[in-house]
DNA sequence: TGCATCTTTCGGTGGGCGCCGAAGTGTGCC
DNA sequence: GGCACACTTCGGCGCCCACCGAAAGATGCA
């Protein structure tokens, strides 16, 4: 649409070529892909959407012009990650919103498996999702440290629990520190924000939980089942609810 | 890409097909315009977007089958809305990540004296914006009725204090109570999710405010400037901060 | 019934863009 | 130096889609 003219409608045009980025099922698959956080190689997303190397690479280039990504070149190496939380959460809104019709049965015994690994537990960007996730974040309303009647927000005895518990928060920044994130397998919402990211970081550094393989599930160690049951009360059932 | 071929990642084609609905910049027109919550006929869509009547119809046709719109039909005219509450919040959270840049100066004195008022007051989709939804989104934090520090809630005071005012909550429903908007104009967040609803339905119901002509600017009356200064202290003055 | 208004359908056109393979550039390794 | 590897650039192809005007369908009004 009008070609080279300038546009008549200017935030319009912004949310088009914003929402453009996203338009393309190619460029969504990556974006979906790097929702574990971490940084891939463009040769390793280019494998996993199936396209040629060629193609991911002008992908990645828009991506990064658009200001979605940020690369990082090593050597003949070119890593990209989502640019910010902020960017996370938009992907993870947008998915959200995908029609229900669009999950569909794993084919594969494989894929099954894995599927369920991710249903069990997984990080979403930065915090923990899936039925850890909710796990950890129903556990934290039912203790009083979250209350989420009236909004979303970690009250004072949840500040103070991730004192007690030895979770430095880093408060004052200007990303908020509680803040929900609808998971789409899941439908319900889970503990994201700075508190959700200092406590995913602290899970797998302390060994509560490890990552499987080289993906976004993770799993609950020996040390993580007694440490959550401790400190939240979450006993090893509670991460099995709704089918193994 | 993949003509007829049943798609190998169904989650990112959903997220792709869902994007392209908001990555054209005469649909991105439409539904900003809907923003304003209530109901366009097709033409006055296609007059304020600026193309023909028989273009904006496709794309209506293509926002309804996506479930972003729904539509009525009364005579010959087809009126439009945004679905619900979780589509205006999409759309709001779109265009709050659209780079800075796409906000130009308004050109002629018209212009410039509309966009003036909106800067002042509006509403977005179903809550207050602008200054004027600042204002009472800082009062009610000021006041404690409104925690930030922590996430975004309403506190038991908050809860109370619309009971006090008479303005009715609805809990239990789906609809989180308390959310934080993200201004386009403004960078600041504002009260949304059920509760600024119905304080922004109480404050035009009650004559608080009323709206400007036919588009989402609203104005405070003077019955409205007294309420607020007794029942959260906001004088006039804090609704013309930066700039007027 | 006849006319005006709002909307939709259809055919045609042009441009944008996602895709690939081949060739080119830069890097690491032996 | 020479080879392998990761990535980028380029040319070309084909499809999708936003656009319009003309004509048809639907509705309200006189």
């Amino acid at each position: 649409m009008l070609g080279g003219m300038t546009s008549r409608d200017p935030q319009a045009a912004g949310l088009a070529r914003l929402a453009g980025l996203f338009a393309d099922e190619t460029r969504a698959a990556c974006l979906l892909a790097l929702l574990d956080g971490r940084a891939w190689t463009a040769g390793e997303l280019a494998r996993y959407a199936g396209v040629a190397a060629s193609t991911v690479s002008e992908h990645l280039g828009k991506l990064v012009a658009g200001g979605l990504l940020t690369e990082e070149r090593q050597g003949r190496h070119r890593y990209v990650r989502l640019a910010d939380a902020r960017v996370a959460q938009l992907v993870e809104d947008l998915a959200a919103q995908v029609p229900a019709e669009a999950r569909r049965a794993p084919r594969g015994l494989r894929e099954a498996s894995a599927g369920s690994a991710m249903a069990r537990g997984r990080t979403c960007y930065d915090h923990l999702a899936g039925r850890l996730g909710i796990a950890v974040t129903d556990a934290m309303t039912r203790r009083g440290l979250l209350r989420q009647d009236t909004g979303f927000a970690l009250t004072d005895a949840g500040v103070e629990w991730f004192g007690q518990v030895g979770i430095p928060l880093a408060r004052g920044g200007r990303r908020p520190l509680a803040r929900a994130c609808l998971d789409w397998t899941e439908r319900r919402p889970h503990l994201a924000g700075a508190a959700g990211a200092a406590l995913c970081r602290h899970a797998l550094g302390a060994g509560w939980c490890v990552r499987i393989g080289s993906g976004r599930a993770v799993k609950v160690t020996a040390v993580g089942e007694r440490v959550l049951s401790e400190v939240l009360g979450i006993e090893a059932g509670d991460l099995r609810i709704g089918s193994g």
